[in-house]
DNA sequence: ATAAATACCGTACCATGGTACGGAGTCAAG
DNA sequence: CTTGACTCCGTACCATGGTACGGTATTTAT
């Protein structure tokens, strides 16, 4: 059994990330016993579940959705809700490679002439 | 001359936009001209500057900065710059790069055997 | 000349994901 | 049995990037 701050120093988050994923109905809040609330396996095991899903690029309330499913098996929406979020990925990643290779491009091309306007620069409509 | 619901139309942006970037200081705030204020193609090539530096991942913070260099020709501040974001960029491509691929393995791995727990579910907790 | 669109301006509000504060209560070690 | 660390709780605040509201003034079209 632990304290909020055991566990939260278990998944290195704050004491207010975990009372923040409790407002957020992430995380349960359970009964105090005797002023101070204790935290199981359970609570542990859904904190991390909560920081790997984030790593994975899911929204808090997203998040939420798929401990929903935890609960009720529901494979079908968990591989419905994967995929969007695969190709949410691949269009945000696909944007990135492009910002990524234009301005490596830019900055060579500044590199390479350092007279006249910067091509950084002019690139943006300077 | 445009009036700023002119200028917000010519770049796609709101004039709501366009109030907000005159308060981050990203955009100039002309004089009014009988209660009214009139931009010209400064303000419009400014507005398309800070719509693409947007695009390649620069924060408004940095778009400012930018803007900064575009008066002082500093061309080693802005490849600096440019550099820091073409890092930023990397990472965050790789991020998302494995959390998409672990994101679709588990997807399949899903699909594949529907008896049992989700392997999506699985990854994420216990 | 009048009505509908715009513009102006200050201010408030939105989502997202937290972080901080302050006073009161509780727990553990010396 | 006191002191210091930790907890509880409500509330406020932070950054980021906007969006909305409402009253007044001005411009534009009919």
């Amino acid at each position: 059994m632990l304290t909020i701050g055991k566990l939260a120093a278990a998944c290195d988050v704050g004491v207010e990330t975990v009372r923040f994923y409790q407002r957020k109905a992430l995380l349960d809040t359970p009964e105090s016993e005797g002023g101070v609330r204790h935290y199981g396996n359970e609570d542990l095991r859904r904190l991390r579940f909560i920081r790997k899903a984030q790593a994975a690029g899911f929204s808090l309330a997203e998040i939420r959705e798929l401990i929903g499913l935890d609960a009720s098996h529901d494979h079908q929406r968990a591989r419905e809700l994967a995929r969007t979020r695969v190709e949410a990925l691949d269009a945000r990643i696909q944007e990135l490679q492009q910002a990524r290779d234009s301005l490596k491009q830019l900055a060579a091309d500044c590199e390479a002439d350092d007279s006249g306007p910067c091509p950084i620069l002019e690139s943006f409509g300077v």
